[in-house]
DNA sequence: CAGCTAATTAACCATTTGGTAAAACATCGA
DNA sequence: TCGATGTTTTACCAAATGGTTAATTAGCTG
């Protein structure tokens, strides 16, 4: 049992895991372009490359157009401000620059009590994060 | 043939592309804990839990100790770093505090002449991105 | 209409993934 | 040494992924 995550944050990281797919995304920022534009710099078939642009989609990482036969791609990076968002609250770990590093490892130790179970101290001591 | 991608970026995103590892991670975050008490929250078995943390341990993600017969996991947020930076590429493109956008765009414009292609104009007129 | 180009769909395949149950491993403590 | 506790390993399974080739759909143009 594989049943895919259907969460907005899971689908648009999974999308995000596949370096064909970075580097769709990466053309598009400079402006959108058809099918055929986005597959030219690869080394696999148009369905592969159309299977890509499915799974950006459902991620709502791009949109399609119409033009006669052409269906030319868009970026739409919404989603990846919610993907931003989630990292963020990361960041204390490990930017330097985030000297608030202390303040909040103090308040986690002040709301959870003596520890976070059996397995030691927590990182509370120093910045070696 | 699926060989899972296997650069750095691509492992990362793919370990962050589950609820329960997301939720893992969330729990590192308050400090190290044991196999056993993080699958505490989750309805599967100890073993579903432990190649979850084999995800993770490969990304990256996180380090585990040995205290006796425990593994204390440890949040590692350093790969997030690079992670964060190839969103920042994009930010442009959702953040509307990054006024940049104009100038980026025109920049993008001046480099790569006429236009990306036959699909149309690119989003360099307005600032509804 | 016929034929061309652009793109998707269908059928198929191998590998990966996320889960299970059961067995094995590792370490402490009596 | 024996047992209890914590964690991993070993099959095994169903579903998802990433790719292929061949066929199909959609729309322009002679």
């Amino acid at each position: 049992m594989a049943p895919v995550a259907t969460d907005q944050l899971s689908v648009v990281f999974a999308a995000l895991a596949d370096p064909t797919r970075r580097a769709i995304l990466a053309r598009l920022a400079e402006g959108p372009a058809t099918v055929n534009e986005i597959a030219e710099p690869f080394a696999m078939t148009l369905p592969a490359v159309s299977k890509h642009l499915k799974v950006l989609e459902r991620a709502g990482l791009i949109s399609r157009g119409r033009q006669a036969q052409w269906r030319p791609c868009t970026l739409e990076a919404e989603p990846l401000r919610a993907a931003s968002e989630w990292m963020n609250h990361y960041r204390v770990f490990w930017d330097r620059r985030f000297d608030r590093l202390d303040a909040h490892l103090e308040k986690l130790a002040r709301s959870s009590g003596t520890g976070t179970g059996s397995a030691g101290p927590a990182r509370a001591g120093g910045s070696g994060v």
